[in-house]
DNA sequence: AGGCATTCGTGCGCGCGTTCACAAAGTCCG
DNA sequence: CGGACTTTGTGAACGCGCGCACGAATGCCT
C-alpha cells in the first residue's frame, strides 16, 4: 500500500464522475463482487471504457492487466481521493419545504455528510424538530459552524434571501456552499459553490423536447459532468 | 419580427446557460430595465461577456451595437428557443419526502412546468392531497400522461425503484426524465435524461475541501454547465 | 454632419476532455 | 512452461468550448 500520493491535479470532469463510480463500486462490493473491469464499470456507469480507465489512472495504477480492478481497493482509493475518509458535517440554512426534506433525508448521513444543524430566520420555525434535529435560529450559525467544524453549507432559502445566507455562511467560516436557490451567488475568492437548479434542468429538457417536435427524431447529446444522458 | 428561424444547433453548454440568462432578464424586466449590455448580463450571470454574446448570437442577431439588447425581446427569444412559449406539464413519480416537496413547490408552475399529477405505488400514499394535487396510483400513469399530454417525468422514488419508474414513464410515452434517484437509468434511444444527485454534488465539494487542507489555499476551477462557480 | 464612444458579432488560437488504438503486462490453461 | 487471451495504461488525434481581440455597426454629442 503506497504511503503518500503525489497529489496530481484531477480534471473537474473526472472529479464529477468519481462519485458515480464510487456508488456503483460500493453496490458491487455489497453483492460480493471482488473484481471489476473497466468495461464492466463503464457499462454500469453509462460511460466509455477508456474514460473509466483514464479517470482511474489519476488515482494511480491500481488495476491488474488481464483481470481488472479490485473493487474494495478501488472503493478505498476513490474515497481517499474525494476526501471521504472522514465525515463532513453540513449545515442547512432555511427550514422550509426543501430544507425539511433535505434534513429528513437519511441518505446524507449515510454517505458521510451528517446534518450538523438546520437554521432559519423565522422565529416560528425555530425550535421545531425535523428528523431528530432541532431547528435553531440563524444567529446560532457561527456557533454551530465552529463547534461542529462545519465546512459545507446548504442554502435552501427563498431566492431573495440566498445571498444573505451565503454571506452569513462564509462569514461563519464555511468554505463550500451547495445552493438550491435560483440565483447566482457572489462569494469571496477560494469559496466553492455548486448549484442545483431544478428549473434550469427542466428548461434544458424543454429545449430538447421542443426540438424533437420541430425536426424529426434526433439523438440528444449527452451532457457534461455526466449530468445528462441518453441511451 | 422574423417569421421563421433556421434552427441551427445550439451547443449543450449554451443551452444550459440560456435558462440562467432568462431568469436574470425576467428580473431585470420586472425592475423596468429596458436594455442590457452583454457586459451587464455577464456580470449578473457570473460569466464572461464574450460568452454571453456568443450564446445570444445563436438565437440570431438581436442586439444593437453601441446599446445592448432589448430585455423584453431577448426574454421572448430565449423563451421561444427553449420551447417555453407553452407549458410543459410534468408528472412526479414517488410521493415521498422529496416528491412532496417538489409537488408543493410553486416555482415549477410559475416557470411553465405545472404538476399534472403525482403517482405512487404505496396504497397508503394514494389519495392524500399535496398542495391541491391528489396522489394517484402508479397504474394511472398512462392515463395521466395521455390525457394531460405530459412529456416530462420526474423520478423521486427510492433508488431500487427508479429504473422501474423510468420504464413505466417511457412506456407511458414520456420522452424526458428528470431523475433524483442516485442511479444510472437505462432508457431507450431518443429519451432525454438529466439527473440531480445531491450526494455527488457534496462529494465534489468534499474533494476540493480536502484539497484545500492538503495544499495551501488554491483557486477552484468553476465547473461545467455553469453548475459550479467561485468568485 | 462629423467624429467619438460604445457595444455587438465573430474569427481565431488555445486548452481541455473524449475517444481510439495499441503496446505492455499479467492471467489462465493445456 | 509457453502461448493465447484478456485487460490495463497511455500516447495521439480529434473536437468542442472558451476567451481574446478586433472590425463593424450604431448612438450620441458637439
Ligand atoms: N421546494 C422545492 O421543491 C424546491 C424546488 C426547487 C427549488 N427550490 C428552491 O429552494 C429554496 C427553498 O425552497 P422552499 O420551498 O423550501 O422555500 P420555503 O419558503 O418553504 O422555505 C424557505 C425557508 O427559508 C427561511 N428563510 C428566509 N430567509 C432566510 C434567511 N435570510 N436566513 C435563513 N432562513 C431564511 C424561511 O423562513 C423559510 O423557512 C428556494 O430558493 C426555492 O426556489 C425549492
Ligand atoms: N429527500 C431528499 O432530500 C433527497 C435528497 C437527495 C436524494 N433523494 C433521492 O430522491 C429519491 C426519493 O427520496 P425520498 O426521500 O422522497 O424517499 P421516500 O422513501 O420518502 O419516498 C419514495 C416514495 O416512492 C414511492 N415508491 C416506491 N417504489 C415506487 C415505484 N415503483 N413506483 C412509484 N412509487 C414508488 C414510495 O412509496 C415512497 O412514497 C430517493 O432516490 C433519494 O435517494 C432524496
Amino acid at each position: 500500500m503506497p504511503v503518500e500520493r503525489p497529489r496530481r491535479r484531477i480534471p473537474e470532469a473526472t472529479v464529477a464522475r468519481l462519485p458515480v463510480y464510487l456508488r456503483i463500486l460500493i453496490e458491487q462490493a455489497n453483492e460480493e463482487v471482488e473484481s471489476i473491469s473497466s468495461d464492466g464499470l463503464a457499462e454500469l456507469a453509462g460511460v466509455n471504457a477508456a474514460k473509466v480507465r483514464k479517470d482511474l489512472s489519476y488515482l494511480g495504477s491500481y488495476g491488474t492487466r488481464g483481470v481488472g480492478y479490485e473493487v474494495a481497493f478501488l472503493v478505498y482509493q476513490i474515497r481517499r481521493e474525494l476526501g471521504l475518509t472522514h465525515d463532513w458535517p453540513v449545515v442547512i440554512v432555511g427550514a422550509g419545504n426543501l430544507g425539511q426534506a433535505l434534513a429528513g433525508y437519511g441518505g446524507f448521513g449515510q454517505r458521510g455528510f451528517p446534518v450538523a444543524g438546520v437554521v432559519d430566520i423565522d422565529p416560528s420555525k425555530v425550535g421545531s424538530v425535523i428528523a431528530g434535529v432541532r431547528v435553531r435560529h440563524i444567529d446560532d450559525l457561527d456557533q454551530i459552524v465552529q463547534t461542529r467544524h462545519v465546512n459545507i453549507g446548504v442554502v435552501a432559502t427563498p431566492p431573495s434571501a440566498a445571498q444573505d445566507a451565503a454571506d452569513r455562511l462564509t462569514r461563519a467560516g464555511v468554505t463550500s456552499i451547495l445552493n438550491f436557490a435560483p440565483v447566482v451567488l457572489a462569494v469571496p475568492n477560494g469559496i466553492s459553490v455548486r448549484k442545483v437548479d431544478l428549473a434550469v434542468e427542466l428548461q434544458i429538457l424543454s429545449y430538447y423536447e421542443q426540438r424533437r417536435m420541430g425536426v424529426g427524431l434526433q439523438a440528444i447529446g449527452s451532457s457534461d459532468s455526466g449530468r445528462g444522458a441518453s441511451a
